[in-house]
DNA sequence: TTCGACTTGGT
DNA sequence: CCAAGTCGA
């Protein structure tokens, strides 16, 4: 009997181009590969609603994936490094075996983890796959972290470039004595009474399968009109941040299939989205760097910021796109249907809850923490924080989104508005909860005092 | 130290 | 036309 291998899945859930997967299968022996859902662990951010929706389903064509190359998927709940502990102890594993994180909480976690597992000497391995540039190695000429976006990507793209992806093991031998797994359905990942999952059901297949199909038909068929992202009505994005955020895909997948066979007019638009997913790659370098992105100012300065505090009435017309700003209200709709908002909405609605009502980006980033499917520990507390002003990289303090104007320039003829607040125009509609004019001024006011 | 450059704007 | 600040080489 050979001793098995663990092999921990966290933002990492396929089968291609996983590092770690492959070694755990090269080493020769039987591979546990295990999933932990962990709610406890300090600085490990519990998954918000609409993302356990996705894990479910995510988790359970993993599976089914795992099953037909002959391996089994191991599930447990609690802390991830106890469960590890747990693990190799039940199987008398000798190698452990993960895909790097890259939070706070993540690092220190698995830092400590792979002391413990080498002082009872198991063998603990991690290796590189979930960004294309790993956070210490991009660095000013100072030898600091990048601030601004635009040196730091140069800098990445400047550098070697990113390895090809690795192919999906053939087969996986599962060890002869099963493993205990939890039972998928017994975690109660998807919503029950009520059941407010019907929009993303009609709008996502989770999973690495069609997480594959969305970048083809991307860059086949969508990439030449990528000029037009910014238009909301327009499909023309590639809706893989979902697939993105819990691994289904990896950045060195879509960076490779960028370099492929492209016609010309989607050739023209690769850089263009490939800088997209450079600033994923930014705000986890920034998150790495940060004390901590989702509750602290990168810029301190805005610590003493004298936020409003929003009445649960006033805050629930934003959440739930009743704001009588038909950009926001529409925004904020197709988010709380669907899982998801144009980037360029989230821009505006963003913008208008931390600028126009004056509230606490923490508060906006913790409803899109718990409401969007592609919900991410780097990316969603750093884009708000851009917006906020806070974040590194931030625009000027006197860019204020007028989402009137938004609108006007991104959905001219309105439909994207119309798609999700068809009452628009009529007496159903409310007015508008903030005088806009009105409210920018009192924002310039308030960005005023942090100059000082 | 200097200096060019800087995602996404508004009136 | 307006509106700074600061990053990075």
């Amino acid at each position: 009997m050979t001793a098995p291998t663990v092999l921990w899945l966290r933002h990492d859930l396929r089968l291609a181009d996983n590092p770690a997967l492959l070694a755990a299968v090269d080493a020769g022996a039987p591979v546990v590969v295990l999933y932990v859902l962990d709610d406890v662990t300090p600085g490990v951010r519990p998954l918000g609603g609409a993302s356990r929706w996705w894990l479910h389903h995510s988790l359970t064509e993993l599976g089914d994936r795992l099953a037909r190359r002959g391996g089994r998927l191991v599930l447990r709940r609690g802390s991830g490094t106890h469960v590890v502990h747990e693990v190799v102890a039940q199987t008398g594993a000798s190698t452990v075996v993960w895909n790097r994180r890259y939070s706070q909480g993540g690092r220190a976690a698995d830092a400590g983890l792979k002391e413990s597992l080498r002082a009872h000497g198991v063998h603990a391995e991690s290796f590189h796959a979930n960004l294309l540039f790993e956070p210490w190695t991009i660095q000013t000429g100072a030898g600091k972290p990048y601030q601004v976006f635009t040196p730091f990507w140069r800098a990445c793209v400047n550098g070697p470039p990113p390895r090809d992806p690795l192919p999906a093991p053939k087969h996986v031998p599962a060890p002869a004595d099963p493993v205990a797994s939890d039972r998928l359905d017994d975690w109660e990942l998807l919503p029950t009474r009520p059941d407010w999952a019907g929009g993303l059901r009609e709008n996502w297949t989770p999973g690495e399968r069609d997480a594959r199909r969305r970048l083809e038909e991307f860059a086949t068929d969508t990439l030449a009109a990528y000029g037009l992202r910014d238009e909301p009505a327009r499909e023309v994005t590639s809706r893989l941040s979902p697939s993105l955020a819990f691994g289904e895909i990896s950045p060195f997948q879509i960076w490779h299939r960028m370099h492929e066979a492209l016609s010309t007019a989607a050739h023209q638009q690769r850089g263009k989205f490939l800088s997209e997913v450079g600033w994923r790659e930014f705000h986890h370098h920034v998150a790495f760097h940060a004390e901590d992105l989702a509750t602290v100012n990168v810029r301190r300065r805005f610590d003493d910021f004298g936020w409003e505090t929003p009445g649960d009435e006033e805050l629930d017309r934003w959440r739930y796109g009743r704001t009588g700003i038909p950009l926001v209200d529409a925004g904020m709709r197709e988010l709380w249907h669907t899982g998801y908002m144009h980037n360029r909405v989230r821009m505006v609605a963003a913008s208008f809850l931390v600028k126009n009502l004056l509230v606490d980006w923490r508060v906006g980033e913790q409803w899109f923490w718990d409401t969007l499917v592609d919900a991410d520990e780097a990316n969603n507390p750093g884009n708000w924080q851009w917006v906020a002003g806070s974040g590194a990289d931030a625009a000027p303090y006197f860019r204020i989104f007028n989402p009137r104007a938004q609108a006007d320039r991104f959905d001219r003829d309105g439909e994207y508005v119309r798609r999700w607040v068809p009452e628009v125009g009529t007496g159903d509609y409310p007015e508008p909860m903030v005088d806009l004019a009105q409210s920018r001024r009192d924002a310039l006011e308030a960005y005023e005092q942090i100059r000082r």
